[in-house]
DNA sequence: GTAATCACG
DNA sequence: ACGTACGTGATTACA
């Protein structure tokens, strides 16, 4: 939040200085890419502008953060990483830059040779990206010790060490800035910290949440994500009624969808095949091929294009919205979300069927990100609305494309929690309910 | 400045 | 026969 320093001083009370300078600033950056817009006039005036106030007051809010455990939290993993260094030079029999994957691809590949035929990057490096070395660290202690190497200097590179410096200066909280006008699908983006890829994959990174913590000891911070709304969003597009009875009879969808295409009980589905249905699921969202599933899962080739078939004949609405939606990009040159937002797909008439390939899976995903986005947009706009009429002390914080994070006074708990789930699963109907999971607590972590 | 890598939805 | 998952941002190394 530069502008922040730039234009005004230290007392927070000017909050409309601040808010001035920030809506000018953020009103130029949008302004530009307006004119790279064609017939996007009602989008612009009744969404974006309207979003733009709501982003400023979140990013004036600021997040508070528990310097002091991450303080620690640096300290322990700060050892852990020198002897892991340590260990790994003398498995390698020499020291080097670990960070470096010129360097590594070295060691791994050319002195250590622990595999015939390595994989290079289209530059043709070695790749030691951790796909590759996942599957070389069942037989190499050096690989596995790489892995955990990287993961660890990540965490406290881009996050442990680097947030407590970007604390504002006079309000001592972290400010995100917000940009309405860069991803291509009408998603949000974070930037100065990016505060929407805050680790929570594995349990190491979840230490990281723990340190986003509520205003203070009369708050507690609130998290309410979208269950599946991207999904929500395609069926409904389709109008692929098997999908959406599933999800208006709120089952398990993964499971729903394996018990569909394994011909199984959906009481009776396995692990496997309801994290193959998972796979395939995301798959749609992104435009599949045999070839993508087939990577992310144990299947082959064969098996994932089976798979895909028997999809789509239990799924045919879906498999007719994704021809009818290639077929409308081809006539008109772009796709559209529920809000009308355009996405220009310039290859999608190339005669290089690998560049008309990634525009025919950009039809197919851009409605539905960008549908999602529009959805959450909505609602934060009439939650913000909402929170400034009625004089709440809690405060909207955070979006995580399909996350909103709250500051919540704790006298406003209930109120807050009825208000947040309400508006975001009325802010657009569609032909499936929209749910909402919420959950609070001192931290982000708990919060989830 | 670009490439490689990896954090998230 | 060929090459492929969608959307971002930050950090580091290196030319």
């Amino acid at each position: 939040m530069h502008y922040l320093n730039v234009s005004v001083n230290k007392k927070f009370e000017e909050l409309k200085d601040y808010e001035v300078s920030c809506l000018t600033y953020k009103l130029k950056n949008l302004l530009k890419s307006d004119l790279e817009k064609f017939n996007q006039i009602k989008l612009y005036n009744e969404i974006e502008i309207p979003l733009l106030k709501t982003l400023a007051k979140m990013e004036i809010e600021g997040i508070n953060l528990d310097v002091k455990f991450l303080k620690k939290l640096s300290e322990r993993t700060t050892n852990e990483l020198e002897d892991i260094t340590k260990e790994i030079y003398e498995l390698a029999g020499e020291e080097f830059n670990i960070s470096s994957p010129k360097q590594l691809g070295e060691v791994l590949f050319d002195k250590m040779k622990i595999i015939s035929n390595p994989k290079k990057t289209k530059t043709g490096q070695y790749s030691t990206s951790e796909e590759v070395l996942n599957e070389l660290s069942s037989k190499s202690d050096l690989v596995k010790l790489v892995l955990k190497f990287r993961s660890i200097s990540k965490l406290l590179n881009t996050y442990i060490n680097s947030l407590p410096k970007q604390l504002d200066k006079y309000t001592n909280r972290i400010h995100t800035e917000y940009v309405q006008t860069v991803a291509s699908t009408g998603r949000l983006s974070s930037i100065n910290p990016n505060l929407q890829n805050i680790p929570i994959r594995t349990n190491r990174g979840r230490e990281v949440r723990k340190a986003f913590i509520a205003r203070n000891k009369d708050y507690f911070l609130m998290a309410a994500d979208y269950s599946q709304i991207e999904l929500r969003i395609i069926a409904s597009l389709s109008n692929e009624e098997n999908m959406i009875n599933a999800f208006k009879k709120n089952e398990d969808i993964h499971a729903s969808t394996a018990s569909a295409v394994f011909n199984v009980p959906i009481n009776q589905v396995s692990k496997e095949q309801r994290s193959n249905a998972k796979v395939v699921n995301f798959g749609i969202i992104y435009g599949v091929s045999a070839f993508g599933l087939s990577n992310q899962t144990n299947l082959n080739r064969t098996e994932s294009k089976q798979l895909i078939e028997k999809y789509f004949e239990k799924y045919p609405k879906l498999k007719q919205y994704i021809n009818n939606q290639i077929s409308f990009a081809r006539n008109n040159g772009y796709v559209e979300t529920v809000l009308g937002r355009r996405r220009y797909l310039k290859d999608i008439n190339s005669q290089n069927s690998v560049v008309r390939g990634a525009a025919e899976r950009n039809a197919i995903n851009a409605p539905v990100q960008g549908s999602a986005a529009d959805i959450i947009k909505i609602a934060m706009i009439n939650i913000q609305r909402k929170l400034s009429k009625g004089n709440y002390k809690s405060k909207m914080l955070l979006q995580i494309h399909d996350e909103l994070v709250f500051d919540v006074f704790k006298p406003e708990l209930n109120e807050m929690i009825e208000l947040t789930k309400n508006e975001m699963e009325k802010a657009f109907e569609i032909n499936v309910p929209l749910t909402v999971d919420l959950n609070y607590g001192l931290n982000w972590l708990e919060a989830h």
